[in-house]
DNA sequence: GTCTATATGTAGATAGAC
DNA sequence: GTCTATCTACATATAGAC
């Protein structure tokens, strides 16, 4: 057993193993700290704490806080296009604006109802799209998708303006963003606690009403 | 004996118009950069070069970086409640869901669009209901007319359960956020520019059509 | 690749002159 | 009330040992 990568040093190694899972410790600690705090509000050593690794660590792993923050976004972005493309993809030929609407929101719940790094994700999502100083890494990140299913809305929309259904997108956006940070902020205004599923049933109907509207 | 008596504040003399308008200064200073960067991207050399005013001045007035972060939040969170209940109040007796939508919306988009300090009020305020740390401060500030509201709009949508409600409310809320602090990213999505009055017109009917879905 | 020690800057806060 | 000067703490980043 001769081990070839021992003296090779091409351009780059492929990484090791334990490499690849010290990065997505990394990575999975930034996202959870910038999610909790913000980019400002949080720091190379909370997120070193978190990943349980040693300060130098995070930097050799994210090269600097904020290309770290980057990447932390971009990480899970194709990700969530490509679910999405595929749930689009998938719907028979007339398709109705709910089920368009329910192939761009639906795959993001689907994530993180079975994954908490996605709910933290989510809310690194709502963060950046809060703050202005990101908007070109949301462009990068989000937008490409984004008008792939305006296109698809306006298509079965005809009579409505592109002001109006790029409003209608907006409002979508934000009202799936609100459900998936709210954690428990809804059902403390109802009273009471109620499935996720139907809520996602109830925003997907809540906005197709809006875009026939 | 009177030592304590003596160095304690007798009350509290009324501040003089130049005191107040430097106390204006310095929480309008805060609200822009508290909205440019948030809490902890802000810092209170920033809100002094923004304020004119030297750094103590800020401390003085504000009391510590995170209660003027708090009262710079509070601060309008009254004249806007005022304004939407007058709203709700002027409604004629057989009030429909898009005037009671209309009559929480309106007023705070009347004020954006007279008031530039109000705009930066309103993206202020996606900063707040972005990160988890500020819920409290939310809840204080804007929950009690939100009650109101969601009564009413129990009352014109019975069939509805208090859940149902509740995410509508929270739907309504996030897209007028949105829309409040979008800053023409609708028109960058649309490829085209139109009067922000019929923005508003839109969010209410596309709010209005999902309540009644 | 991993970890320690440290350099350098700037944050929030305050004491005290005016 | 207003402003200057300064204290203390902790941030990011990196150099270099292992």
């Amino acid at each position: 057993m001769n081990k070839v990568q021992a003296t090779e040093k091409p351009r780059q190694r492929a990484p090791s193993k334990r490499a690849l899972a010290t990065r997505a410790r990394v990575f999975d600690a930034a996202e959870k700290v910038f999610a909790d705090r913000g980019f400002d509000g949080a720091t190379i050593r909370m997120i070193a704490t978190e990943a349980g690794e040693p300060v130098g660590t995070i930097h050799h792993h994210g090269g600097g806080k904020d290309v770290l923050f980057q990447q932390t976004v971009a990480r899970r972005a194709a990700t969530l296009s490509q679910a999405r493309l595929e749930a689009l993809a998938r719907l028979e030929a007339p398709a109705t604006m709910a089920a368009v609407l329910e192939a761009f929101i639906r795959p993001f719940f689907d994530l993180a109802l079975q994954d908490p790094r996605w709910r933290n994700y989510a809310r690194l999502v709502a963060f950046v799209s809060v703050d202005g100083r990101w908007r070109d890494l949301s462009a990068e990140c989000f937008d490409p998708t984004a008008e792939v299913f305006l296109a698809e809305i306006k298509r079965l929309a005809p009579h409505a303006t592109p002001q109006q259904t790029a409003e209608g997108f907006v409002f979508t956006v934000a009202a799936m963003l609100a459900l998936l940070t709210s954690q428990g902020r809804i059902s403390d205004l109802a009273g009471s606690s109620q499935a996720q599923a139907a809520q996602i049933d109830h925003l997907v109907a809540f906005c197709a009403a809006g875009f026939v509207a």
